[in-house]
DNA sequence: ACTGTAACTGAGATTAAATTGCAATATGGA
DNA sequence: TCCATATTGCAATTTAATCTCAGTTACAGT
């Protein structure tokens, strides 16, 4: 469980698991959806938590170098950060014109972008494919 | 040519073509690689320019909209710009040790590509896939 | 070539996301 | 329980990017 990973993570570099990491990891966890940091903040902050805005950026890398959770865009001039989900991976289609995103996964994309790292003796940890353009509902 | 294409644009849109858009211009052109605004900057004051910080960041969304430059990465905090290529796009692989972006191009990735947009009804007008990971010479 | 006007510029102030310093506090192994 | 050390909140700070505004410039129409 993801609790657990993060426990031992932390244990493991000598840090600790404290009410605020633990409160931080659990919202990520109870959301179902993108996140950036001051979101998640005020998230916290509604259901009543102390956890400070520093809290917050100081976990996030903690959480990503674990393999939890992952970057996944920047809109605007923030970032913005998805629970890594157990079962499988997926890429993003993003309108331009309304910012729908569609989530997709291609086994036979995957595939490929393991034959293309192979050929560049590349060792492939993670990727990320953004593709841009109109939705169905705003046409193009 | 790029200059004429980013002219025309300009005239179509009712702006001007300006001395310090024709140097920011210039400069990403003569330049080879990667750039990020600040660097660019320096870049044209080095050179002599008396261009401004702003008028830099002012210009790059028009290159981008114009479709001269392409936004490719985000490091620490700040954007990454890149020219893009007249003959073909590509992606990146990443390596998250040295740094190291490695181009690589495969059209049956930007076949599948179509074809998973199609599946979505989604009108895909551009893409970029980074691949994150180890290069030959960082190993794993 | 001249002119009017709307677009453009530089400099510095401003914004807002993200980070940091520090004194107080909490965690978890011994 | 004790205690070294990691962590916290707060507020100050940093920094990429944007904005303001008064002076300047490009260029279409004459």
């Amino acid at each position: 469980m993801e609790k657990q990973k993060f426990r031992e993570f932390l244990t493991t570099k000598g840090l600790k698991l404290t009410k605020e990491r633990d409160e931080i990891l659990h919202e990520i966890l109870v959301m179902k959806k993108h996140f950036d940091p001051e979101e998640l903040f005020v998230r916290l902050k509604t259901k009543g938590s102390k956890v400070s805005r520093a809290s917050v950026y100081r976990t996030i890398p903690l959480l990503v170098e674990v393999g939890l959770i992952e970057e996944v865009e920047r809109i605007d001039r923030h970032a913005h950060y998805e629970k890594i989900s157990e079962d499988r991976h997926h890429d993003h289609m993003i309108c331009m014109k309304c910012g729908k995103v569609i989530e997709f996964y291609s086994p036979t994309l995957e595939m490929l972008q393991r034959e293309i790292c192979q050929k560049e003796n590349f060792k492939g940890v993670r990727h990320s494919l953004e593709i841009l353009g109109y939705c169905e509902k705003c046409g193009g």
